[in-house]
DNA sequence: ACAACCAGTTGCATATCGAAATCAGTTTTT
DNA sequence: AAAAACTGATTTCGATATGCAACTGGTTGT
């Protein structure tokens, strides 16, 4: 899988990277729910991904780049896992992806509300994103907008509205 | 698989439709490729699927809606496989996928002419190639324009380009 | 000292994947 | 009419991936 590539077909490579049911689901969660640490993204996803998958998942995507793993200097053992330029520039394609799925699976109206948002926000919306997450995860200069705010109150706000409605 | 989803998230019901290694390769031939038939599947793309898994593949995508599938006139066996509006619209996603693997994967030069042209012809150009995908794939109307033709070119001109070269 | 927490690892059963060979029906060629 | 080639698969079987639960070795807070 490392050496013998399928095609040098940049959609075939980039399945070979990321073509699998966790790899984006990782990066997910570490982009939108912020999740930095093994045990968060173990436990507060709802896909209820197993230890063992989520150890292969994160060190191959470290292999590849497309995340990385520093020590956390609160807790001897725990590492802080960060996105890459790579995946960060996987915002594009996350929100395709939300904006296909919200039209074409029968997704939950409280988890399509960052994708309606971020498909309503258009590349402007993305870029600024993106921005935030270099902040966030390479140490960047932190930008005005939080597109990370909007979409979190969002989704809050719709969590709320449910609530009362029930 | 059928009724047990993992969550309501929009891009994790797309990764559990979408979320294999081969699934978006054969959206991808039949959309760029033009291949409409299970032998044109099998033997004329560069990934070398094997004949079980496109079976398979092509079994689970009509299942899921994103393939439709009617018998050729012209062979009591042969299928025609066509694509459906939900698989269209993921247009916009392969051009993304397509934009990224060109810049963080090694994809050949020749196999990335197309994404380059997606990319930078942005959503004026995918709407147009949906509009004419729609024309081959569901008998709608043909449009003016031929973004199938534009890429195809693109592409025959690096090919001969890269053939003197050598 | 102790309990809770941390990032994984190990072992094992099951499910899925994948390559090659094979299959039966259809069409084309001789 | 017989043989060859083509068609969309299916079968076989080994390899790989997944999921679950228990466990490891260490760290932190009380």
């Amino acid at each position: 899988m490392d050496t013998a590539q399928r095609s040098g077909c940049p959609i075939n490579l980039t399945l070979e990277m990321l073509g699998d049911r966790w790899s984006l689901i990782i990066i997910r969660d570490l982009m939108f729910g912020n999740r930095r640490h093994f045990r968060e993204l173990l436990t507060q996803s709802e896909e209820g991904i197993a230890s063992n998958i989520l150890a292969d998942r994160l060190r191959r995507l470290t292999e590849s780049g497309l995340l990385s793993r520093r020590d956390d200097p609160s807790h001897k053992q725990k590492g802080i896992y960060s996105l890459t330029e790579p995946s960060i520039q996987l915002v594009p394609l996350l929100a395709q992806m939300g904006a296909w799925g919200r039209r074409h699976t029968q997704a939950s109206e409280e988890l399509s509300i960052r994708a309606e948002l971020l498909e309503e926000g258009g590349p402007a919306m993305w870029t600024a994103f993106m921005e935030e997450l270099r902040a966030l995860h390479l140490g960047a200069p932190v930008p005005e907008r939080s597109v990370f705010a909007e979409l979190q109150a969002a989704y809050l706000a719709v969590v709320a509205k449910n609530a009362r409605a029930e």
